[in-house]
RNA sequence: GCUGACGUAGCUCAACUGGUAGAGCAGCUGAUUUGUAAUCAGCAGGUUAAGGGUUCGAGUCCCUUCGUCAGCUCCA
């Protein structure tokens, strides 16, 4: 017998009787009219179902507007419908694939015998406004056509492998991007200036931080003065950092033979992100080949091997901020941000397996430290599982996702699982931070490994005189400085804290004979440790102070007659537009050395 | 690596369907001596990514290589 009635629960917990057949839209307006105009979709059971599809009996049911999150994704699925739509149109033989929706929009993947271009995508977009106007039935949401044919734009276009396997079928995907409000777009389209305002390699070449120079190769940094500076202070940081936890500095070679790491397990599963081998010089044997090296965990476990080892002397803390070298493809360089030549801020850490979990508190308390107190970062963690290519046993890798788990349980830590995302010796926790808009972004890493103490045979004594195995951590805190220097151009769009600045302070003399005085307020900030230098270009005022605004220098001290009498500057703050502070020059060296001294984020004089 | 687009002065960009490379900024020189986001004038700056081809003639058309960009894949 079918029932002439549903009943749906709703948010609040009331529950709602509906004649058999009722949709979604039918519950809006039962609920009252403003609804019914705001609804998009509804949430049925936790699934997103559009409006016009009939209600089961006993569920919970929710109704979505465009304030809700999930009904973006309902809108974007529409758009991607009316790309699809639009592109059958004009394109018969087009085949379909998949079209979901994404963050900030939608794609739709085709296969097409020749690519999309441009001229194309102006054709489509021109459709997909008639196909609205139409009033194609997927288009359920109930909203004013006229408008909505200005809330979505076609991006790009570019190929893309069938179901993101590189081995099959290149199809063209397009992208797309749609939003309930011609102003969302608006803005959104905005927000995509804003970002490529602060691109790092844009900013890099203005402020002179790097280069990358054909003559050399992709992928290769060449840090300049200014760029070399916030690389310095940042190692600085962290050196002190770790030091003062126990840690000790070592250096290893860049080259080895690489019977070392087809021991470490490197080759072959790691190969293809290496540099061929070369042989010995001239005059050498051929049979000797050697590699440069594209992670350090091999060379420190030398060092760990070089003697023997007590349970006493662990963890051992093995720091090394090293340059290894790894062959990125190259359509996935990218500025700093990937790079064949990368700086580590990299450690070894040699554990007995109890001790596992007080590290990996330590290493979330650096992290803290540096991501969340200094930067003033917020991040989130991953764990990240056993790959497909990988060393060892399941046994091992059940034990090490174990580990970490339970250090991230008992330090009441909040995380998602990245499935299949670990290195190939081991599982590791993946820190994520967000910068100043929005994104996310990778640096910070702590990886555990049980594979390459057993490969090394790796040793200590223990308490019953008897041979044990150490565990390792691998981990590094900033990432790489060249991806994490990239982000920080991104997040501080080139206005560094004071401590970062290559240029702290430039002292502005307003006419030349402030020249002497401005060169002794120089020589003071310089002795103070302060790295500041004199504008001394005959150029106006006015010049000088927008030059040292697109520079970004935090502070200009400004030096007119009357302070070179008074012995007094006047400070203009970095963005903080013409007001000054004028300050005796004694008073202003202490506030910026306090303001380095703590790496603070905000100035402290404005 | 794959698909597509692109590569002109240090930077940002011009140069009609092939007709002999031009501007702004930056730089240098001179004048100016400036009170919080561009003082004025002059000068210099280019094997048009590299190599080959078509043509009377190539920045422009074709081929190869290198590189860049947007994605895919991969990743710190």
């Amino acid at each position: 017998m079918v029932a002439s009635e549903i009943r749906v629960t709703l948010p609040d917990g009331s529950e709602k009787r509906l004649p058999a057949g009722a949709t979604a839209a039918d519950l809006a307006k039962a609920i009252g009219p403003g609804l019914a105009k705001a609804a998009v979709a509804a949430r049925v059971d936790g699934q997103v179902w559009d409006l016009a599809r009939p209600l089961p009996d006993r569920m919970k049911v929710a109704i979505l507007t465009d304030k809700d999150p999930q009904a973006l994704d309902v809108l974007r699925h529409s758009s991607a419908h009316v790309l699809a739509t639009a592109v059958r149109q004009l394109f018969p033989h087009a085949k379909i694939g998949f079209g979901p929706p994404i963050e900030d929009g939608f794609y739709y993947d085709f296969q097409v015998p020749t690519p999309f271009t441009p001229d194309d995508l102006e054709r489509i977009e021109a459709k997909m406004h008639e196909v609205v106007k139409a009033d194609y039935p997927f288009m359920r949401e109930e909203v004013d056509r006229a408008e909505a044919k200005r809330r979505f734009k076609l991006l790009h276009a570019a190929g893309a492998y069938w179901r993101g396997d590189e081995r099959r079928q290149m199809l063209q995907r397009i992208y797309g991007t749609a939003w309930f409000t011609k102003e969302d777009l608006e803005s959104y389209l905005r927000r995509l200036e804003e970002a490529k305002k602060r691109d790092h390699r844009l900013l890099g070449k203005q402020l002179d931080l790097f280069s990358i120079q054909e003559d050399v190769g992709p992928g290769l940094i060449f840090w300049h003065p200014k760029g070399a500076m916030m690389q310095f202070q940042l190692r600085r940081f962290i050196e002190d950092v770790i030091l003062e936890r126990g840690y000790q500095l070592v250096y290893t070679p860049h080259l080895t033979r690489e019977e070392l790491f087809l021991r470490s397990g490197h080759l072959p599963l790691y190969a293809a992100n290496q540099f061929p081998p070369m042989a010995a010089g001239e005059g050498e044997s051929e049979a000797v080949r050697y590699r440069v090296k594209p992670m350090n965990c091999p060379m420190h476990i030398l060092i760990y091997a070089s003697q023997q080892r007590s349970y006493r002397d662990l963890p051992i803390r093995l720091a090394e901020i090293a340059n290894v070298y790894r062959n990125e493809r190259s359509g996935t360089l990218h500025g700093m941000l990937r790079v064949r030549g990368l700086t580590m801020d990299d450690a070894h850490l040699f554990l007995r397996e109890d001790q596992i979990e007080q590290e990996i508190f330590q290493l979330l308390d650096i992290v803290e430290l540096v991501l969340g107190k200094t930067f003033g970062l917020s991040y989130r963690l991953d764990l990240a599982t056993r790959p497909d290519k990988k060393l060892g046993t399941d046994a091992t890798w059940d034990q090490a996702e174990r580990a970490l788990e339970q250090a991230l349980k008992h330090r009441g830590a909040t995380y998602r699982i990245d499935q299949g995302g670990g290195a190939f010796y081991g599982p590791k926790i993946d820190v994520k931070f967000n910068d100043a808009i929005g994104r996310e972004w990778q640096g910070a890493t702590i990886q555990l490994d049980f594979e390459q103490p057993e490969r090394f045979r790796l040793e200590y004594a223990g308490e019953d005189n008897k041979p044990h195995r150490p565990v390792m951590i691998h981990r590094a805190i900033y990432g790489t400085l060249e991806r994490f220097c990239g982000f920080l151009i991104e997040h501080f769009a080139g206005a560094f804290p004071l401590w970062l600045s290559p240029e702290q302070v430039r002292v502005l003399p307003i006419a030349d004979a402030q020249l002497p005085a401005a060169r002794a307020v120089q020589q003071r900030l310089a002795a103070a440790g302060i790295r500041a230098h004199v504008d001394e270009r005959s150029e106006t005022l006015n010049y000088k102070v927008r030059d040292g605004e697109t520079h970004k220098v935090p502070y200009m001290a400004v030096v007119g007659q009357r302070e070179a009498e008074a012995g007094t500057v006047a400070v203009r703050s970095r963005g903080e537009g013409n007001k000054q502070v004028v300050l005796p020059l004694a008073e202003f060296v202490e506030q910026v050395k306090e303001e380095v001294r703590t790496r603070a984020l905000t100035p402290s004089i404005r």
